[in-house]
Formats: C-alpha cells, structure tokens, sequence
DNA sequence: AAGTGGTCTAGACCACTTC
DNA sequence: AAGTGGTCTAGACCACTTT
C-alpha cells in the first residue's frame, strides 16, 4: 500500500525525464531544493539519485548538479544459454581428444596436452539447428569425462575447481567456415559458412579454462539484445 | 590519497568474495557486525552493500542477510556500433523508397508508406566487410534526406523528433539470405547466407520508427559481449 | 525476544563550481 | 560567499526471519 518515499521521488523525476520535461544535458533540481518539496531529507533525496544514476538516467557532477544523460544506442545486453528453452539436444560425442590448432590455441595448451570435448546438436521442431561443443583441458582423474556431463551449462563445470565468481566469459558472434566433422551433422556443404557463437571461458588472469562453440544454421532464429533508456530497468 | 571508507569495505567483501571466502549461498557478516568491526555507522556499510548489490554479487534478504549470489553466465553485454572504429564506409545511396515487405512489416508501414533508405558499405583495410542499410519512415518535408546524413549513428535521428530517452533499440543477430541488392556489392553469389545484425528502434509504446541491418562477410570480425562475475563492474 | 535488513531523520564537515 | 554534491554519524522505528 505504502511505497517508500525514495520510490516515489525517483519515479516522479524519471518520468519527468521519459517525458521531456528534463531534456539531456539539463541539470535536475538540486538536492536540498527536493527535499524541501518532498519534505524529507537529503538522505532520502540521494536514495533517489542513486536509483537514477544506476539506470544509467543521469550523471552526478560535483559541486554543479545533477546532469540528464544522452541515450547511448551503442551497449547491449543480451541472454544467452547454451540450451535453447524450446528444443532438445542429442550428444554425439563425448571423449578424450587432441583438439585442433585454433583450439589449443585459444586455451593457450602446452605441448600435446588434451582435451574433453563434447559434441551435441540442439534441434528445434524436429530440425537440427545448431552444432554444439566443448572443450575442456583434461587432466588425469578429475574431472571425470562422466562428471561433466551432470552440468546443464557449460561455466557450472568449473565452479568446482575454481572460485565460481571469479570467472567470466567472453563471447564473439562471427561468420566462419564450417569444419569438415560438423558439415555431415548439420547437412550443409563443406565450406559453406555459418553464424558461430564462440565461448572462452577465463580466470580472473584471463586464463583460459574452457572453450565452447556453436555452429548455427538459419533455422537457429538468432540471439536477441536490448539497449536503450530503461535496459538496465528491465529487471 | 584518502579513499571512502564504503569504498573500502566494499572492497573487501568483494576480495573476500573473488577469493573463495565466502562461497555462493553463504551470508555475508551483517551490517551490525561490520559496522562494528570498521568502527563505523550502519549506513556507510549499507553504502557498501549497495554497491555489492549492484555489481550482481549479492543479495539482501530481509529479516537474514546478505546472501553471496552464484555467477551468471547467460547474461552478456554487448558494445555495439555501427561505423566500426577501425574503417571507413561509403555511401551507395540515399532516397525515398519504396520498401520491401519484409521492411513494411517491421515498420508497421500502413498501405504504401515510403521509407528514407541510406545504404552504405563498410570497409577495413581497402575490404568491402559489410553492407549496410537504414530505413526510416518518410514524411513530407520533414526530416529531410539531407538532414539524417548529419547524424553519425541511427538513433540519433530520432531525437528530435521523439523524447530521446524514451526510445530504445532491438537487436537480433542471425543467418540470413542476402538479397539481391545487396550480392554485388559485398561481392557474394546470390542465396548466399551471412551474418546479419538487425536493429529496430521503438518507442516507450514498442511503436516501430526506424530499422537497420548490416550483412556481414567474414572479414567483419564479428561482435563481442562479455559475461559473469564483474561485467557490471567494468566501467 | 533477538537479530536481520529497510526506511528515514537532522544534523555535520568536506570538496568542488560559480559568481 | 553561496550553492552544489560526497561522506559520515548516531540515532529512530518498521518489517521480516529465526529461535
């Protein structure tokens, strides 16, 4: 019934914002001159502030004010799982394999160290839409090639061995060449070049420790990103 | 020299967290006992929390405690502009057109509405890597053609005529059939498949008023998005 | 009842910007 | 000097969870 008094002030500037009242690069009204009109006090007014700023709706200036930030059409945020909620999954293959060049590049491996991979192919309405797999360094007993395949996403696999929040992925979206062992799963000619979303799974020291990719065909539907006023609203 | 003393104790906690002291799921010391600890207020620690909060590492539970949250690695973020840094782009052109269908429709044209098109081709390194088109609703006089050339990235042409930051952008990458039009100029056969990043500009009420899509060839490079344990920290 | 976070107050002093 | 935001205090009362 009763929402906070922070709530309601932050609400009445952010649509005096939506609504052009507070153009960008206008400075709001001063924080005393607020609590005034609300009758509170500034603490409560900075509550407020601070809720606008994480939004990414102004900019606090020292000592001049608070300053109403431009749109910025240029960050993204997207969601993306390895597992598509509508569709199934198939392994082909889960083994113990010398990888190829690009691969032990990116995870940076010592001479002919190894690798896990897993290959699956996610379908969607009967059709195989993408081709996926893994590749995990493998050393000797842990972890077993058995164990890995408990996980439902690819970074929960290494929370285990690692400090889970100390790890982080980066993600390239690019055109490539399909290589020759995915062509026949996915029914597509050798050489023919598909949407593939790379995975490289990193330490805080940008260590690798797991690379993941999948090949996708048009039937995949693509990913989907937001940017704009309220991005960071959208919780 | 002198730091805050929130920005100290955050700092801590997240060091704490980052290095496996406190685990996904555990509860952090609480606010009693940390302002105890530092010889502090409860709100400079609450200060701290907040923080905390914002960057995804934790999460308050009323009534129990600051609960360590576990690493999200499905949700990216993603820097995205439309004349790459690196590399020129050269106008092919820019008229009133009328559009395909598929256009009409993203656009919600009703019956034969002409758009402003402006294509244009991006190159890095003397390489045509992309093709590159925008397409905007047109309407008598204003905005003129002349006019949207000004503006060195597509949402910016809305802000005149719309609150800026009310708008905001839809984006979606997927495998698509190249065009006509568009073959000769990246110099690819037709019904060729490639990397096509679309953007649909809306308003506040999801009412469609521009859209944009750049093919991307191989050389494009592709896209980057990050995800997991500080990518809201990285600033 | 005791402990936790959630909201709020009425001050204080500081650093920065503008005039 | 006056106005702005930045940091901080030492309380208060409330709502929620656990015992």
């Amino acid at each position: 019934m009763k929402r906070p008094l922070y709530i309601q002030i932050a609400e009445d500037l952010r649509n005096g914002i939506l609504a052009g009242e507070y153009q960008p690069k206008d400075l709001l009204p001063s924080e005393n001159v607020l609590a005034a009109n609300y009758r509170t006090s500034r603490m409560t007014v900075r509550k407020s502030m601070s809720i606008l700023e994480n939004e990414g709706l102004i900019k606090p200036l020292h000592g001049k004010g608070y300053y109403v930030l431009p749109p910025d059409h240029t960050m993204f945020s997207m969601v993306f799982s390895e597992n598509p909620p509508e569709g199934q999954f198939r392994y082909l293959e889960v083994n113990i394999v010398s990888p190829g060049e690009d691969v032990a590049r990116l995870l940076q491996l010592q001479g002919n160290r190894l690798t896990i991979v897993i290959r699956r192919v996610l379908e969607q309405g009967g059709q195989v839409v993408a081709y996926d797999e893994k590749y995990i360094p493998y050393e000797r007993g842990v972890p077993s090639v058995e164990f890995e395949l408990h996980y439902a996403e690819f970074p929960q696999m290494f929370e285990k061995r690692f400090v889970p929040l100390s790890l982080h992925t980066e993600m390239r979206i690019a055109l490539e060449k399909v290589p020759q062992h995915v062509c026949a799963a996915l029914g597509v000619e050798p050489d023919e070049k598909l949407m593939v979303i790379n995975r490289l799974i990193l330490t805080k020291d940008n260590k690798p420790v797991g690379f993941a990719r999948q090949y996708c065909t048009e039937g995949y539907g693509g990913l989907l990103a937001q940017s704009g006023y309220y991005t960071s609203k959208g919780l």
